[in-house]
DNA sequence: CGGTATCCCTGAAGATACTG
DNA sequence: CAGTATCTTCAGGGATACCG
């Protein structure tokens, strides 16, 4: 039900206040198309539910479940891994392997766009570019 | 590092104390050269490390790292969402969607092969056929 | 604004044969 | 047993045009 690439991260924005098709859009960056499937698939999952739009304008709003609130957790415990064991050491390196052989390639640091390098808490919302979740 | 197909399978079952390559082949049913790849990665992110063969064969096996048995708590997470959220009811449903539109197809059960119904903590072990972690 | 429909491309995974 | 190399398939995702 989460395992595809968009459908956690949705949650997770969801879990951050956002609830718009378009917000969702904008700050995930990903492909219209694909985020109305996977909206859908996260309501029929009882992930999410629709709701009437709260700013009175003629759309409807994606609100989180239970089941979706419950999503928390998972969501807190890999945050807290990558806090834990990507950080302590104040280096913010990602893994690159070889997708074939799974040989290492390089390693490179999580920067934001003007170069700065990110400090945990911000690497939940900003990844690198070319990452999804941006 | 962890959001692929198999990843986070293999460390479940590290976890369970598998160690051997043939071990995740076997129980995951992931294709060789893949398995490979993941293995690789695996130990490149220091989720995983090559020890010496305990048994005294000439082969290695692949231990866990404080990193890699960290992930426990997202794996204890995610499977208590599971049994929070799809088996307080006593129904072991699955929700299939139409991948391209999103739209629900149906929902069965998830059955072992023998037609049972599964338990909770069975399946985390027992999937349903088709699906990767059996 | 919030989608839907269509086309296309890539990369993840599988099958299979081979190897030390 | 534990891989490696090669080929193939296909689902996930992206781009784009269109719509009420």
């Amino acid at each position: 039900m989460i395992g595809d690439w968009w459908s956690l991260l949705i949650v997770r924005n969801a879990l951050m206040g956002q609830r718009r098709f378009g917000e969702f859009q904008k700050s995930l960056g990903v492909a219209r198309n694909i985020l109305t499937v996977r909206l859908r698939k996260l309501v029929e999952c009882d992930i999410l539910e629709i709701a009437p739009a709260s700013d009175g304008s003629a759309y409807q709003e994606y609100a989180l479940t239970k089941k979706g609130r419950d999503l928390f957790h998972v969501l807190e415990a890999l945050r807290q891994w990558g806090c834990e064991n990507f950080f302590e050491t104040g280096e913010a390196t990602k893994v690159l392997v070889d997708r074939k052989h799974g040989r290492p390639v390089k390693k490179f640091e999580l920067r934001a766009e003007d170069g700065r390098l990110l400090e945990p808490e911000e690497t939940l919302l900003q990844l690198a570019p070319g990452m999804p979740g941006r």
